[in-house]
DNA sequence: TTAGGGTTAG
């Protein structure tokens, strides 16, 4: 399709004057016919042009279509105007879109419309605005579909003032019965919080149709008013599946998933959507059996139902149901993972350190293209090849980010600090900074992590004291227990004590006990003491942090002081639970646990392991290189 | 002849 198409349009100027004893008669219905002629060729060309406009697929044929428009005069055409605008918005050539408006010498109201429809959808509103202050002092006549496009500018910037300026603009204009104007104008109140002002606007509207219920009763909803929000909807004469599904889903927002679920059971007809609002619901308040069934009785199901499942177990921390469940989500192949998908997954690998699963998770992201395209897929591949070790991988893929953001800089730092790459770790930081980002936070978590792994107690201390001096950011107990392990590590014990005694939140359990175990290590005893008092209060239940100063004691030669610990440890009841292993298997994942007798194959577990230590001993250092290589290269299953 | 409101999912 090119615009060559066109010259089948091109016309000879009119037919010849018939001969007729009337000479004026005749040239009369020339001239008419003439005229007419020219108007109904220009008709076609229009329509044409602006049928070419409205299908043309690449940028290159919209310059073309142009150059047709040129060639015929009509880039000022009332009803081609705005099409051409509204082509370059499509794709996306904010600036383009302007030359072209800007070079229209009187632009009719549609044009102005198609510019502010064409801001708001790349999301430029505040041009909006400042055009749409151009617009009147050019005294172009704004119509209906100019305020509302204008006020949803004022919504998304949330400028009030200039909001309630269109809403007396409208009114002087005589737009004020609007429907579309009063819905965003609704809206625009709602969400500034002003919900009096926002009712005013609906209770004055002549004509209130279902989207204006339903905006007034998400306006409530927003405002967290949801006595208002249902005797509204009850009251509302039509009630449509939005409608419904708004009201299901405010239940859910304000944690009454009781009345939720009640007001499901009563939807005349559900979507997709309504299934998946109370689906979440559930996952949200972590029923998640509650989850399985709804899941289970949904006749349909996209993405969106599969991810809120897997989202469901990862917040309930079942892990290895989040990993079964894509298996089954890409077994079943009727929906196909998103980015969100994977992250969700990846994340649970991360979790597990189930890298083999990760990497076939990966490699079915690389098949659907996903990879490429969405950092926060790339992030949680970062995460889950850092946890699950393969930390030169997790590198590898921070490099081929063309685009990182503060996750993926956070996530390698903290990636590098946690395997002991210290100056790496550092080394990015620096990188970041000089970059650009800011780091949060999170950053500063990996920065002090890979301080203590290095040991380098003055560079920690300086880079937590920036936190607040030159990134505001006020540490937290994350930051403070670093420190704490820092110092801890290095000796400095009565440092630690003094820190502990002025960082700015107050010390947990997790801090006692890296100082108590830190005084094992420098046999401080007094500081141990110090130790044990403040976690007994914090978790009197624990018996470890017993067992731990009962050791020092104990490596002391002060066994009666080790045996009194032992009694009080006794009298608190409780056991100290033993240290469990996740490793994943053909057959999904198992747990073993320190004393190794739960699990069902314990002996012939025992027996394997006693045979491969055997054969480790019979192996030398170079054969078992050889043998971890010949594993890594060990093509991945599929999942289907 | 042009064109515009409401729910929801990391």
């Amino acid at each position: 399709m090119g615009p060559r198409i066109l010259s089948q349009f091109d016309y000879d100027g009119g037919a010849k004057p018939e001969r007729s004893h009337n000479r004026i008669l005749a040239r009369k219905t020339h001239s008419l016919s003439f005229s007419s002629h020219k108007e109904s060729v220009t008709r076609l060309l229009e329509e044409k042009l602006i049928s070419f406009l409205e299908s043309c697929k690449t940028p290159k044929q919209l310059l073309q279509i142009q150059a047709q428009i040129f060639s015929h005069g009509l880039e000022e055409n009332d009803y081609v105007g705005p099409r051409i605008v509204s082509a370059c918005f499509r794709f996306t050539r904010v600036d383009y879109a302007r030359q072209v408006f800007d070079r229209i010498s009187q632009p009719n109201v549609s044009v102005w419309n198609a510019m502010f429809n064409g801001y708001t959808q790349s999301d430029l509103h505040k041009e909006v605005l400042l055009l749409f202050k151009r617009m009147r002092s050019n005294d172009v006549t704004p119509n209906c579909f100019t305020l509302p496009v204008v006020l949803k500018a004022c919504l998304m910037i949330n400028d009030l003032r200039q909001g309630e300026e269109i809403q007396c603009f409208s009114i002087k204009t005589g737009f004020r019965s609007n429907s579309y104007l009063g819905t965003k104008l609704i809206e625009m109140y709602s969400c500034a919080g002003v919900i009096a002002s926002a009712n005013k606007v609906f209770c004055e509207m002549v004509e209130k149709n279902v989207v204006t219920w339903t905006s007034m009763i998400n306006g409530y909803i927003l405002n967290k008013d949801l006595v208002s929000a249902r005797r509204y909807f009850d009251l509302s004469p039509e009630r449509d599946i939005v409608l419904w599904n708004t009201m299901v889903s405010g239940y859910i927002e304000t944690g009454n998933m009781m009345e939720a679920r009640r007001l499901f059971d009563q939807m005349p007809c559900k979507d997709v959507m309504s299934w998946n609002t109370v689906l979440e619901g559930y996952a949200n308040i972590g029923d998640i059996e509650a989850c399985e069934r709804v899941f289970e009785e949904m006749r349909e199901r996209n993405v969106f139902s599969w991810n809120g499942l897997i989202k469901g177990y990862a917040q309930k921390g079942q892990l290895s149901e989040v990993l079964d469940s894509f298996k089954r989500m890409v077994d079943e192949r009727n929906v196909l993972p998103n980015d969100a998908t994977l992250t969700l997954v990846l994340s649970a690998c991360a979790k597990i350190g189930a890298l083999d699963f990760g990497k076939r998770v990966h490699k079915h992201g690389e098949d659907l293209g996903y990879d490429k395209v969405n950092v926060n897929v790339k992030n949680a591949l970062i995460d889950m090849y850092a946890k699950c070790g393969a930390i030169d991988i997790a590198m590898e893929i921070f490099n081929g980010i063309k685009r990182r953001d503060l996750i993926s800089w956070n996530t390698i730092i903290n990636g590098l600090a946690a395997h002991g790459h210290g100056n790496e770790a550092i080394e990015l930081f620096r990188e970041m900074k000089s970059c650009g980002t800011r780091p949060d936070k999170v950053t500063f978590v990996g920065v002090l992590c890979a301080c203590r792994h290095m040991g380098l107690v003055e560079d920690g201390l300086a880079y937590y004291n920036s936190m607040s001096t030159d990134f505001s950011i006020t540490p937290q107990i994350e930051h403070c227990g670093c420190v704490v392990d820092l110092l801890s590590r290095a000796g400095l014990l009565t440092q630690a004590v003094e820190f502990i005694n002025t960082m700015p939140v107050k010390a947990d359990a997790v801090i006692w006990a890296t100082l108590l175990g830190a005084s094992k290590v420098y046999k401080k005893v007094e500081v141990g003491e110090l130790a044990l008092e403040e976690l007994v209060k914090l978790e009197p239940r624990n018996p470890a942090n017993f067992v731990m100063l009962s050791n020092i004691y104990g490596d002391l030669g002060r066994f009666d002081d080790a045996a009194r610990l032992k009694v009080a440890m006794r009298d608190t009841g409780f056991k100290k639970e033993a240290g469990v292993s996740w490793i994943e298997t053909d057959d999904g994942l198992v747990k073993f646990y320190s004393s190794g007798e739960k699990h069902p194959r314990t002996e012939e577990l025992q027996r394997i392991l006693r045979e491969l230590t055997n054969l480790n001993i019979l192996l030398d250092e170079e054969e078992e290189e050889e043998e971890e290589e010949e594993e890594e290269e060990e093509p991945q299953k599929d999942f289907v």
